[in-house]
DNA sequence: CGTTTCGATATGTATATACATAATCGTCAT
DNA sequence: ATGACGATTATGTATATACATATCGAAACG
Protein backbone atom coordinates (compact mmCIF):
# COMPACT_ATOMS: atom_id res chain seq x y z
CA UNK A 1 0.00 0.00 0.00
CA UNK A 2 1.64 3.32 -0.91
CA UNK A 3 1.83 6.48 1.06
CA UNK A 4 -0.91 8.27 -0.95
CA UNK A 5 -3.02 4.99 -0.73
CA UNK A 6 -2.57 5.24 3.02
CA UNK A 7 -3.60 9.04 3.30
CA UNK A 8 -6.63 8.96 0.89
CA UNK A 9 -8.59 5.73 2.45
CA UNK A 10 -12.07 5.73 3.87
CA UNK A 11 -12.42 8.56 7.01
CA UNK A 12 -15.18 9.95 8.66
CA UNK A 13 -16.07 13.53 7.79
CA UNK A 14 -14.93 15.81 5.27
CA UNK A 15 -12.08 15.69 3.27
CA UNK A 16 -11.21 19.42 4.34
CA UNK A 17 -11.25 18.14 8.26
CA UNK A 18 -9.23 15.20 7.27
CA UNK A 19 -6.64 16.75 5.97
CA UNK A 20 -6.70 19.02 8.80
CA UNK A 21 -6.79 16.19 11.22
CA UNK A 22 -4.10 14.65 9.56
CA UNK A 23 -1.39 17.04 9.63
CA UNK A 24 -2.73 18.60 12.55
CA UNK A 25 -1.45 14.50 14.15
CA UNK A 26 1.85 14.94 11.99
CA UNK A 27 2.50 18.18 14.11
CA UNK A 28 1.64 17.13 17.45
CA UNK A 29 2.89 13.35 17.21
CA UNK A 30 6.39 15.05 16.20
CA UNK A 31 6.70 13.38 13.15
CA UNK A 32 6.95 16.55 11.42
CA UNK A 33 9.49 18.35 13.97
CA UNK A 34 9.25 22.48 14.40
CA UNK A 35 10.84 23.71 11.12
CA UNK A 36 9.70 21.27 9.16
CA UNK A 37 8.30 22.56 5.92
CA UNK A 38 5.44 20.92 5.14
CA UNK A 39 4.09 19.45 1.32
CA UNK A 40 2.89 22.67 -0.79
CA UNK A 41 -1.04 22.93 -1.49
CA UNK A 42 0.08 21.91 -5.02
CA UNK A 43 1.46 18.55 -3.89
CA UNK A 44 -1.09 18.06 -1.13
CA UNK A 45 -4.07 18.72 -3.62
CA UNK A 46 -2.31 15.73 -5.77
CA UNK A 47 -1.72 13.45 -2.69
CA UNK A 48 -5.79 13.77 -1.39
CA UNK A 49 -7.05 14.10 -5.20
CA UNK A 50 -8.53 17.46 -4.08
CA UNK A 51 -8.39 21.06 -5.52
CA UNK A 52 -5.93 23.31 -3.94
CA UNK A 53 -8.84 25.43 -2.45
CA UNK A 54 -9.76 22.68 -0.58
CA UNK A 55 -6.09 22.16 1.10
CA UNK A 56 -6.04 26.17 1.31
CA UNK A 57 -8.83 26.16 3.54
CA UNK A 58 -7.02 23.01 5.67
CA UNK A 59 -3.97 25.21 5.78
CA UNK A 60 -5.42 28.83 6.57
CA UNK A 61 -7.28 27.38 9.65
CA UNK A 62 -4.10 25.62 10.99
CA UNK A 63 -2.14 28.91 10.24
CA UNK A 64 -4.73 31.06 12.04
CA UNK A 65 -4.79 27.83 15.00
CA UNK A 66 -1.03 28.88 14.92
CA UNK A 67 0.27 25.20 14.70
CA UNK A 68 1.95 26.06 11.02
CA UNK A 69 3.65 29.14 9.72
CA UNK A 70 2.70 30.16 5.99
CA UNK A 71 5.51 31.95 3.96
CA UNK A 72 4.94 33.07 0.28
CA UNK A 73 7.26 31.26 -2.13
CA UNK A 74 8.82 29.32 0.24
CA UNK A 75 5.98 27.03 1.44
CA UNK A 76 4.83 26.49 5.28
CA UNK A 77 6.44 25.50 8.32
CA UNK A 78 5.75 24.03 11.06
CA UNK A 79 5.62 26.46 14.09
CA UNK A 80 7.32 25.55 17.56
CA UNK A 81 5.47 25.51 20.30
CA UNK A 82 5.40 28.92 21.15
CA UNK A 83 3.31 30.94 24.17
CA UNK A 84 1.93 28.35 26.45
CA UNK A 85 -1.22 29.39 26.55
CA UNK A 86 -3.99 27.24 28.35
CA UNK A 87 -7.66 27.73 27.87
CA UNK A 88 -9.13 28.15 31.83
CA UNK A 89 -12.59 27.00 32.58
CA UNK A 90 -14.39 29.01 35.01
CA UNK A 91 -17.49 27.68 36.43
CA UNK A 92 -20.44 28.72 37.48
CA UNK A 93 -20.31 27.70 41.74
CA UNK A 94 -23.24 25.96 41.84
CA UNK A 95 -21.93 23.73 39.38
CA UNK A 96 -18.93 23.32 40.95
CA UNK A 97 -20.64 22.19 43.94
CA UNK A 98 -22.95 20.22 42.49
CA UNK A 99 -20.41 18.30 40.72
CA UNK A 100 -18.90 17.37 44.00
CA UNK A 101 -21.93 15.75 44.74
CA UNK A 102 -22.99 18.22 47.91
CA UNK A 103 -25.90 20.52 48.37
CA UNK A 104 -25.29 24.02 47.06
CA UNK A 105 -26.93 26.78 49.22
CA UNK A 106 -26.38 30.63 48.21
CA UNK A 107 -26.47 33.58 50.79
CA UNK A 108 -26.69 37.05 49.99
CA UNK A 109 -24.24 38.87 53.25
CA UNK A 110 -24.39 42.19 51.86
CA UNK A 111 -26.08 44.91 50.26
CA UNK A 112 -24.88 48.51 49.39
CA UNK A 113 -25.92 50.93 46.71
CA UNK A 114 -23.50 53.99 46.84
CA UNK A 115 -21.70 56.64 44.42
CA UNK A 116 -18.08 55.30 43.65
CA UNK A 117 -15.36 55.65 45.97
CA UNK A 118 -11.87 55.80 44.93
CA UNK A 119 -11.53 52.57 45.80
CA UNK A 120 -14.60 51.13 43.38
CA UNK A 121 -13.14 53.29 40.54
CA UNK A 122 -9.58 51.86 41.17
CA UNK A 123 -11.21 48.15 41.28
CA UNK A 124 -13.61 48.84 38.47
CA UNK A 125 -11.29 50.49 36.12
CA UNK A 126 -13.75 53.46 35.77
CA UNK A 127 -13.13 56.74 34.65
CA UNK A 128 -16.11 58.58 35.85
CA UNK A 129 -17.55 58.84 39.15
CA UNK A 130 -21.17 56.95 39.24
CA UNK A 131 -23.45 54.82 41.27
CA UNK A 132 -22.25 51.31 41.99
CA UNK A 133 -23.75 48.47 43.99
CA UNK A 134 -21.32 46.71 46.39
CA UNK A 135 -22.36 43.04 46.86
CA UNK A 136 -21.21 40.36 49.27
CA UNK A 137 -22.20 36.82 48.83
CA UNK A 138 -21.81 33.72 50.53
CA UNK A 139 -21.72 30.03 48.71
CA UNK A 140 -21.93 26.42 50.92
CA UNK A 141 -21.50 23.48 50.18
CA UNK A 142 -23.30 21.21 52.44
CA UNK A 143 -23.16 22.87 55.45
CA UNK A 144 -19.36 23.88 54.81
CA UNK A 145 -18.98 27.55 53.28
CA UNK A 146 -17.39 27.29 49.96
CA UNK A 147 -16.34 30.45 48.62
CA UNK A 148 -17.03 33.86 49.72
CA UNK A 149 -17.95 36.26 47.01
CA UNK A 150 -17.03 40.37 47.06
CA UNK A 151 -18.87 42.21 44.34
CA UNK A 152 -19.11 45.41 42.56
CA UNK A 153 -21.53 46.37 39.81
CA UNK A 154 -21.40 49.35 37.95
CA UNK A 155 -24.80 50.92 37.97
CA UNK A 156 -24.11 53.43 35.01
CA UNK A 157 -23.47 50.26 32.74
CA UNK A 158 -26.29 48.02 34.26
CA UNK A 159 -29.12 49.91 35.97
CA UNK A 160 -31.51 46.94 36.15
CA UNK A 161 -29.07 45.67 38.73
CA UNK A 162 -30.32 48.36 40.85
CA UNK A 163 -33.79 47.02 41.71
CA UNK A 164 -32.45 43.43 42.41
CA UNK A 165 -32.09 42.49 45.60
CA UNK A 166 -30.29 39.51 45.01
CA UNK A 167 -31.53 37.58 47.89
CA UNK A 168 -32.38 34.67 45.65
CA UNK A 169 -30.07 34.77 42.58
CA UNK A 170 -26.84 35.11 42.45
CA UNK A 171 -25.18 38.57 40.88
CA UNK A 172 -23.19 36.11 38.50
CA UNK A 173 -25.98 33.80 36.78
CA UNK A 174 -28.35 37.00 36.84
CA UNK A 175 -25.10 39.21 35.11
CA UNK A 176 -24.60 36.24 32.57
CA UNK A 177 -27.19 36.35 29.73
CA UNK A 178 -28.42 39.84 30.81
CA UNK A 179 -25.05 41.44 29.98
CA UNK A 180 -23.14 40.77 26.97
CA UNK A 181 -19.27 40.82 27.87
CA UNK A 182 -16.95 41.29 25.75
CA UNK A 183 -13.94 41.21 27.43
CA UNK A 184 -12.79 39.57 30.88
CA UNK A 185 -9.46 39.88 32.90
CA UNK A 186 -8.70 36.85 35.49
CA UNK A 187 -6.31 37.58 38.35
CA UNK A 188 -5.42 34.74 40.52
CA UNK A 189 -3.02 34.58 43.26
CA UNK A 190 -2.90 33.04 47.36
CA UNK A 191 -3.42 35.09 49.88
CA UNK A 192 -3.34 34.51 53.61
CA UNK A 193 -7.31 34.72 55.24
CA UNK A 194 -7.67 38.29 56.76
CA UNK A 195 -10.13 37.95 60.06
CA UNK A 196 -13.40 38.84 57.89
CA UNK A 197 -12.77 36.47 55.05
CA UNK A 198 -11.92 33.58 58.10
CA UNK A 199 -14.94 34.32 59.49
CA UNK A 200 -16.79 33.85 56.26
CA UNK A 201 -15.35 30.72 55.41
CA UNK A 202 -15.06 29.27 58.75
CA UNK A 203 -11.38 28.44 59.15
CA UNK A 204 -8.41 30.84 60.79
CA UNK A 205 -6.72 33.60 60.04
CA UNK A 206 -3.84 33.69 58.46
CA UNK A 207 -4.59 30.19 56.58
CA UNK A 208 -4.15 30.11 52.74
CA UNK A 209 -7.03 31.13 50.10
CA UNK A 210 -6.82 30.98 46.42
CA UNK A 211 -8.26 34.09 45.06
CA UNK A 212 -9.98 34.07 41.54
CA UNK A 213 -10.58 38.06 40.73
CA UNK A 214 -12.67 38.82 37.38
CA UNK A 215 -13.27 41.92 35.89
CA UNK A 216 -15.81 42.19 32.79
CA UNK A 217 -16.11 44.74 30.28
CA UNK A 218 -18.76 44.98 27.78
CA UNK A 219 -18.05 47.41 24.96
CA UNK A 220 -15.37 49.41 26.54
CA UNK A 221 -17.41 50.08 29.76
CA UNK A 222 -16.94 48.21 32.87
CA UNK A 223 -19.57 45.88 34.16
CA UNK A 224 -18.73 44.25 37.10
CA UNK A 225 -15.33 43.20 39.77
CA UNK A 226 -15.98 40.08 41.68
CA UNK A 227 -13.41 38.60 43.88
CA UNK A 228 -13.93 35.17 44.99
CA UNK A 229 -12.27 33.59 47.71
CA UNK A 230 -11.88 29.65 48.45
CA UNK A 231 -10.57 27.92 51.49
CA UNK A 232 -7.47 26.26 50.13
CA UNK A 233 -8.47 22.73 51.05
CA UNK A 234 -12.08 23.27 48.77
CA UNK A 235 -11.32 24.44 45.20
CA UNK A 236 -8.33 23.66 42.70
CA UNK A 237 -8.51 25.45 39.50
CA UNK A 238 -7.85 22.88 36.47
CA UNK A 239 -6.84 23.80 32.81
CA UNK A 240 -6.21 21.21 30.28
CA UNK A 241 -4.92 22.25 26.79
CA UNK A 242 -3.43 21.11 23.71
CA UNK A 243 -1.68 23.15 21.31
CA UNK A 244 -4.18 23.51 18.79
CA UNK A 245 -7.49 21.38 18.05
CA UNK A 246 -7.81 20.16 14.17
CA UNK B 1 -25.87 57.46 3.06
CA UNK B 2 -27.61 53.81 2.82
CA UNK B 3 -26.78 50.69 5.05
CA UNK B 4 -24.95 48.99 2.09
CA UNK B 5 -23.02 52.23 1.63
CA UNK B 6 -21.83 52.34 4.75
CA UNK B 7 -20.97 48.85 5.20
CA UNK B 8 -18.83 48.20 1.84
CA UNK B 9 -17.00 51.56 2.60
CA UNK B 10 -13.25 51.22 2.49
CA UNK B 11 -11.70 49.12 4.92
CA UNK B 12 -8.39 47.84 6.04
CA UNK B 13 -7.43 44.49 5.38
CA UNK B 14 -9.46 41.66 3.32
CA UNK B 15 -13.25 41.63 2.64
CA UNK B 16 -13.57 38.12 4.20
CA UNK B 17 -11.96 39.57 7.25
CA UNK B 18 -14.12 42.58 7.47
CA UNK B 19 -17.12 40.28 7.52
CA UNK B 20 -15.56 38.69 10.30
CA UNK B 21 -15.10 41.52 12.43
CA UNK B 22 -18.32 43.31 11.57
CA UNK B 23 -20.25 40.70 13.08
CA UNK B 24 -18.68 39.47 15.98
CA UNK B 25 -18.88 43.25 16.64
CA UNK B 26 -22.42 43.21 16.28
CA UNK B 27 -22.42 39.86 18.68
CA UNK B 28 -19.90 41.07 21.09
CA UNK B 29 -21.37 45.09 21.48
CA UNK B 30 -25.01 43.21 21.97
CA UNK B 31 -26.60 44.85 18.78
CA UNK B 32 -27.29 41.14 18.07
CA UNK B 33 -28.25 39.38 20.88
CA UNK B 34 -28.29 35.92 22.01
CA UNK B 35 -31.41 33.88 19.75
CA UNK B 36 -31.02 36.69 17.05
CA UNK B 37 -30.76 35.39 13.32
CA UNK B 38 -28.40 36.80 11.47
CA UNK B 39 -28.80 37.44 7.65
CA UNK B 40 -28.91 34.50 5.54
CA UNK B 41 -25.44 34.16 3.17
CA UNK B 42 -27.47 35.59 0.20
CA UNK B 43 -28.34 38.49 2.32
CA UNK B 44 -24.97 39.35 3.40
CA UNK B 45 -23.26 38.68 -0.38
CA UNK B 46 -25.89 41.07 -1.49
CA UNK B 47 -24.60 43.58 1.25
CA UNK B 48 -21.02 43.38 1.02
CA UNK B 49 -21.42 43.04 -2.72
CA UNK B 50 -19.66 39.76 -3.12
CA UNK B 51 -20.18 36.60 -3.62
CA UNK B 52 -21.67 33.83 -1.38
CA UNK B 53 -18.63 32.11 -0.75
CA UNK B 54 -17.04 34.67 0.74
CA UNK B 55 -19.72 35.02 3.17
CA UNK B 56 -19.86 31.71 4.03
CA UNK B 57 -15.79 31.04 4.89
CA UNK B 58 -16.54 34.21 7.78
CA UNK B 59 -19.48 32.64 8.87
CA UNK B 60 -18.06 28.93 9.02
CA UNK B 61 -15.52 30.45 10.77
CA UNK B 62 -17.39 32.52 13.68
CA UNK B 63 -19.39 29.23 14.02
CA UNK B 64 -16.46 27.41 14.68
CA UNK B 65 -15.44 30.11 17.17
CA UNK B 66 -18.48 29.58 18.96
CA UNK B 67 -20.18 33.01 18.39
CA UNK B 68 -22.95 31.51 16.33
CA UNK B 69 -24.64 28.44 15.75
CA UNK B 70 -25.71 27.39 11.99
CA UNK B 71 -29.17 25.84 11.45
CA UNK B 72 -29.26 23.89 7.79
CA UNK B 73 -32.73 25.81 6.60
CA UNK B 74 -33.50 28.14 9.37
CA UNK B 75 -29.90 30.59 9.22
CA UNK B 76 -27.74 31.15 11.42
CA UNK B 77 -28.41 32.00 15.29
CA UNK B 78 -26.80 34.23 17.78
CA UNK B 79 -24.85 32.13 20.22
CA UNK B 80 -25.51 32.70 23.91
CA UNK B 81 -22.50 32.87 25.96
CA UNK B 82 -21.70 29.48 26.77
CA UNK B 83 -18.83 28.01 29.05
CA UNK B 84 -15.94 31.18 30.25
CA UNK B 85 -13.00 30.13 28.84
CA UNK B 86 -10.22 31.87 29.49
CA UNK B 87 -6.71 31.92 27.69
CA UNK B 88 -4.01 31.34 30.69
CA UNK B 89 -0.91 32.27 29.50
CA UNK B 90 1.76 30.84 31.35
CA UNK B 91 5.35 32.26 30.52
CA UNK B 92 8.78 31.02 30.92
CA UNK B 93 9.85 31.99 34.40
CA UNK B 94 12.89 34.09 33.15
CA UNK B 95 11.00 36.38 31.20
CA UNK B 96 8.68 37.01 34.14
CA UNK B 97 11.41 37.83 36.12
CA UNK B 98 12.83 39.65 33.26
CA UNK B 99 9.95 41.58 32.44
CA UNK B 100 9.87 42.92 35.93
CA UNK B 101 13.04 44.60 35.83
CA UNK B 102 15.08 42.23 37.80
CA UNK B 103 18.27 39.86 37.46
CA UNK B 104 17.51 36.77 36.93
CA UNK B 105 18.85 33.69 38.54
CA UNK B 106 18.62 30.03 38.11
CA UNK B 107 19.71 27.11 40.44
CA UNK B 108 19.57 23.71 40.64
CA UNK B 109 18.90 21.98 43.95
CA UNK B 110 18.68 18.67 43.70
CA UNK B 111 19.26 15.92 40.78
CA UNK B 112 18.82 12.33 41.01
CA UNK B 113 17.75 9.50 38.88
CA UNK B 114 15.30 6.63 40.06
CA UNK B 115 13.13 4.10 38.76
CA UNK B 116 9.82 5.00 39.55
CA UNK B 117 8.50 4.85 43.01
CA UNK B 118 4.32 4.69 43.51
CA UNK B 119 4.06 8.05 43.84
CA UNK B 120 6.02 9.02 40.73
CA UNK B 121 3.75 6.70 38.66
CA UNK B 122 1.13 8.81 40.23
CA UNK B 123 2.13 12.49 39.56
CA UNK B 124 3.12 11.00 35.50
CA UNK B 125 -0.12 9.09 35.15
CA UNK B 126 2.47 6.55 34.32
CA UNK B 127 1.07 2.51 34.08
CA UNK B 128 4.50 0.93 33.67
CA UNK B 129 7.54 1.21 35.88
CA UNK B 130 10.91 2.93 34.12
CA UNK B 131 13.57 5.40 34.95
CA UNK B 132 12.62 8.94 36.11
CA UNK B 133 14.51 11.87 36.65
CA UNK B 134 13.95 14.08 39.65
CA UNK B 135 14.98 17.29 39.88
CA UNK B 136 14.71 20.26 42.23
CA UNK B 137 15.46 24.17 41.38
CA UNK B 138 15.44 27.54 42.59
CA UNK B 139 14.37 30.69 40.28
CA UNK B 140 15.14 33.80 41.90
CA UNK B 141 14.68 37.39 41.32
CA UNK B 142 17.43 39.90 42.13
CA UNK B 143 18.37 38.26 45.40
CA UNK B 144 14.72 36.87 46.44
CA UNK B 145 13.67 33.41 45.89
CA UNK B 146 10.81 33.80 43.45
CA UNK B 147 10.03 30.03 42.12
CA UNK B 148 10.42 26.30 44.09
CA UNK B 149 10.51 23.97 40.93
CA UNK B 150 10.28 20.15 41.99
CA UNK B 151 9.47 17.91 38.75
CA UNK B 152 9.82 14.52 37.24
CA UNK B 153 10.98 13.74 33.59
CA UNK B 154 9.73 10.08 32.38
CA UNK B 155 13.02 8.98 31.08
CA UNK B 156 11.52 6.56 29.23
CA UNK B 157 10.15 9.37 26.66
CA UNK B 158 13.00 11.93 27.26
CA UNK B 159 16.00 9.28 27.44
CA UNK B 160 18.06 12.66 26.34
CA UNK B 161 17.14 14.03 29.58
CA UNK B 162 19.57 11.29 31.60
CA UNK B 163 22.89 13.08 30.13
CA UNK B 164 21.64 16.35 31.21
CA UNK B 165 22.70 17.71 34.40
CA UNK B 166 20.96 20.95 34.51
CA UNK B 167 23.07 23.08 36.00
CA UNK B 168 23.05 26.01 33.50
CA UNK B 169 20.01 25.36 31.60
CA UNK B 170 16.39 24.81 33.56
CA UNK B 171 14.86 22.16 32.53
CA UNK B 172 11.47 24.02 31.37
CA UNK B 173 13.64 25.78 28.56
CA UNK B 174 15.52 22.72 27.66
CA UNK B 175 12.20 20.52 27.52
CA UNK B 176 10.47 22.90 25.29
CA UNK B 177 11.60 22.55 21.61
CA UNK B 178 13.30 19.33 22.18
CA UNK B 179 9.78 16.90 23.15
CA UNK B 180 6.69 18.09 21.31
CA UNK B 181 3.87 17.91 24.03
CA UNK B 182 0.48 17.32 22.35
CA UNK B 183 -1.73 18.21 25.60
CA UNK B 184 -1.10 19.10 28.82
CA UNK B 185 -3.01 19.89 32.61
CA UNK B 186 -2.28 22.79 34.80
CA UNK B 187 -3.34 22.57 38.32
CA UNK B 188 -3.58 25.85 40.13
CA UNK B 189 -4.23 25.89 43.98
CA UNK B 190 -3.06 27.58 47.26
CA UNK B 191 -1.15 26.07 49.69
CA UNK B 192 0.43 26.09 53.27
CA UNK B 193 4.36 26.65 53.00
CA UNK B 194 5.84 23.54 54.53
CA UNK B 195 9.08 23.80 56.03
CA UNK B 196 10.69 22.85 53.09
CA UNK B 197 9.41 25.09 50.83
CA UNK B 198 9.43 27.81 53.43
CA UNK B 199 13.42 27.47 53.45
CA UNK B 200 13.12 27.49 49.59
CA UNK B 201 11.27 30.79 49.82
CA UNK B 202 12.67 32.22 52.67
CA UNK B 203 9.06 32.88 54.05
CA UNK B 204 7.57 31.46 57.07
CA UNK B 205 6.18 28.00 57.70
CA UNK B 206 2.49 27.83 57.18
CA UNK B 207 2.40 31.17 54.49
CA UNK B 208 0.26 31.06 51.73
CA UNK B 209 1.73 30.00 48.36
CA UNK B 210 0.08 29.96 45.15
CA UNK B 211 1.02 26.34 43.20
CA UNK B 212 1.07 25.82 39.60
CA UNK B 213 1.43 22.00 38.93
CA UNK B 214 1.65 21.10 35.30
CA UNK B 215 1.43 17.36 33.74
CA UNK B 216 2.04 17.30 30.06
CA UNK B 217 1.71 14.28 27.18
CA UNK B 218 3.33 14.05 23.85
CA UNK B 219 1.09 11.80 21.75
CA UNK B 220 -0.38 9.63 24.82
CA UNK B 221 2.89 9.25 26.88
CA UNK B 222 3.66 11.26 29.47
CA UNK B 223 6.42 13.40 29.56
CA UNK B 224 6.89 15.56 33.12
CA UNK B 225 5.15 16.71 36.10
CA UNK B 226 6.52 19.71 37.69
CA UNK B 227 5.05 21.81 40.61
CA UNK B 228 6.15 25.57 41.32
CA UNK B 229 5.90 26.91 44.24
CA UNK B 230 5.26 30.81 44.59
CA UNK B 231 5.17 33.22 47.69
CA UNK B 232 2.01 34.65 47.88
CA UNK B 233 3.82 37.62 47.16
CA UNK B 234 5.86 37.21 44.59
CA UNK B 235 3.10 36.08 42.12
CA UNK B 236 -0.32 36.86 40.38
CA UNK B 237 -1.47 34.72 37.06
CA UNK B 238 -3.17 36.91 34.54
CA UNK B 239 -5.64 35.61 32.23
CA UNK B 240 -7.38 38.18 29.88
CA UNK B 241 -9.79 37.03 27.75
CA UNK B 242 -12.60 37.61 25.29
CA UNK B 243 -15.81 35.21 23.73
CA UNK B 244 -13.59 34.88 20.49
CA UNK B 245 -11.43 36.37 18.44
CA UNK B 246 -12.39 37.99 15.10
C1' DC C 1 -57.64 14.24 11.11
C1' DG C 2 -53.29 12.43 10.91
C1' DT C 3 -49.57 10.98 8.03
C1' DT C 4 -46.71 10.86 4.13
C1' DT C 5 -44.52 12.90 0.36
C1' DC C 6 -42.37 16.28 -2.02
C1' DG C 7 -40.63 20.76 -3.21
C1' DA C 8 -38.35 24.91 -1.62
C1' DT C 9 -34.68 26.71 0.94
C1' DA C 10 -30.28 27.51 3.48
C1' DT C 11 -26.29 25.67 4.61
C1' DG C 12 -22.07 22.30 3.59
C1' DT C 13 -18.56 21.05 0.64
C1' DA C 14 -15.89 20.87 -3.35
C1' DT C 15 -14.30 22.43 -8.04
C1' DA C 16 -12.03 25.25 -11.69
C1' DT C 17 -10.54 29.66 -12.46
C1' DA C 18 -8.52 34.22 -12.03
C1' DC C 19 -5.66 37.66 -10.54
C1' DA C 20 -2.87 39.86 -6.60
C1' DT C 21 1.19 39.76 -3.76
C1' DA C 22 5.46 38.54 -1.75
C1' DA C 23 9.73 36.27 -1.93
C1' DT C 24 13.37 33.96 -4.18
C1' DC C 25 16.38 32.80 -7.94
C1' DG C 26 18.94 33.43 -12.00
C1' DT C 27 20.63 36.44 -15.42
C1' DC C 28 22.74 40.22 -17.16
C1' DA C 29 24.98 44.55 -17.11
C1' DT C 30 28.02 47.38 -14.61
C1' DA D 1 32.01 40.65 -7.42
C1' DT D 2 27.79 43.09 -7.08
C1' DG D 3 23.63 45.19 -7.80
C1' DA D 4 19.33 45.70 -10.64
C1' DC D 5 15.67 43.51 -12.64
C1' DG D 6 12.54 40.38 -14.41
C1' DA D 7 10.84 35.47 -14.29
C1' DT D 8 9.18 32.06 -11.41
C1' DT D 9 6.79 30.26 -7.68
C1' DA D 10 3.72 29.63 -3.62
C1' DT D 11 0.49 31.60 -1.13
C1' DG D 12 -3.79 35.01 -0.53
C1' DT D 13 -8.18 36.17 -1.90
C1' DA D 14 -12.22 36.21 -4.51
C1' DT D 15 -15.57 34.42 -8.06
C1' DA D 16 -19.04 31.46 -10.36
C1' DT D 17 -20.69 27.04 -10.27
C1' DA D 18 -22.31 22.52 -8.87
C1' DC D 19 -24.26 19.16 -6.20
C1' DA D 20 -25.16 17.15 -1.41
C1' DT D 21 -27.86 17.36 2.75
C1' DA D 22 -30.88 18.69 6.36
C1' DT D 23 -35.20 20.68 7.39
C1' DC D 24 -39.35 23.30 7.19
C1' DG D 25 -43.85 23.68 5.37
C1' DA D 26 -47.48 22.79 2.45
C1' DA D 27 -50.01 19.86 -0.46
C1' DA D 28 -51.73 15.22 -1.30
C1' DC D 29 -53.64 11.21 0.43
C1' DG D 30 -55.57 7.42 3.24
Amino acid sequence: MSMADTVVAEGGGSLHQRILTDISEKITSGAWAPGHRIPFEHELSVQYNCSRMTVNKALSQLAKAGLIERRRRSGSFVRRPQSQAAVLEIHDIRIEVEALGLPYRYERVMRHKRRSSAGDRASLELGLAGPVLALECGHFAGERPFAHEQRLINLTAVPEAADEEFLAIAPGPWLIGRVPWSEAEHRIRAVAADRHIAAALDIEAGAPCLVVERRTWSAEHPVTHVRFTYAAESHTLVARFRPSQG
